[in-house]
DNA sequence: TTAATCCTTCCAGTTACTGGAAGGTCAAGG
DNA sequence: CCTTGACCTTCCAGTAACTGGAAGGATTAA
């Protein structure tokens, strides 16, 4: 099938499939006319990769898992510590994300937010006096 | 005082300040053997820029965040509504980011991890079986 | 004088796409 | 048979916000 319904299948924009076809994640066969050619093992592939992306895995991490998943003397402890560490780092960002959250949060709060120039925000963002 | 001076009292590497005088966002003066020339002025927007970006904002946010504190018409409600914008695109991210971690969780603990090949979590990114 | 440590500019690379141009292919309708 | 529209192809450039490094000039201390 060609890249459009490769696409459909997947999820995948067809320019991010392209895109992974010249970093070689994905290279499927050509038609006689030049056409990008997906079997079903490569929209399963697709699929595959586009569930990883939105797990939060990079790209370079899909595509060890993916060389992972098609390799059948792995060890499953390879694949959770890559999950794990995954988790590690998501929960840092979280961290960091909530402590700026509830730092703006707070100077909205202060701030009245009318037509005159006075802003608390500002003023704290140029003082010496943001406490997190 | 020169680059390496005013890195250390904004707390931005001296390549982040180069690259914001690149995208004009501050302009330092020159000395006569062509060295920046930070003024105080300078390093306190210099510093506005870091906290501004330590709390979120994009550096076009930035930008405008720094034209709103040298202007004094502007309106507390430009920044107010700025913040909260902020606000509201972190908490979006939050969001987003709690549910990957859960999923990533969940996966691992099914996983048993040791030197055996089956592995729940590439079964799960390779299934249909994906529930967030 | 020389070595270390600044500073300068400029060019390239990072991540993961996305947009767009220029042009080839294919299927359907008139 | 021709045209039109929707596909497809490749290639080049741009995004955000830096960061690294090369090549070379300036300053300072020993």
């Amino acid at each position: 099938m060609n890249i459009g319904f490769a696409s459909k299948k997947s999820g995948l924009p067809s320019k991010t499939i392209r895109y992974y076809e010249d970093i070689d994640l994905i290279k499927p066969a050509r038609a006689a006319n030049g056409y990008r050619n997906y079997s079903e093992q490569d929209i399963h592939s697709l699929t595959f990769l586009h569930r990883a992306r939105d797990l939060g895995f990079s790209v370079e991490e899909c595509r060890l898992l993916l060389s992972l998943y098609n390799d059948k003397n792995r060890s499953s402890s390879e694949v959770k510590s890559l999950a794990l560490n995954k988790v590690a780092t998501i929960e840092k960002k979280i961290i960091e994300l909530t402590s700026m959250k509830e730092m703006l949060t707070r100077l909205a709060t202060d701030c009245h937010g009318d037509n005159r120039p006075d802003c608390p925000i500002l003023d704290e963002i140029a003082g010496e006096v943001l406490v997190s």
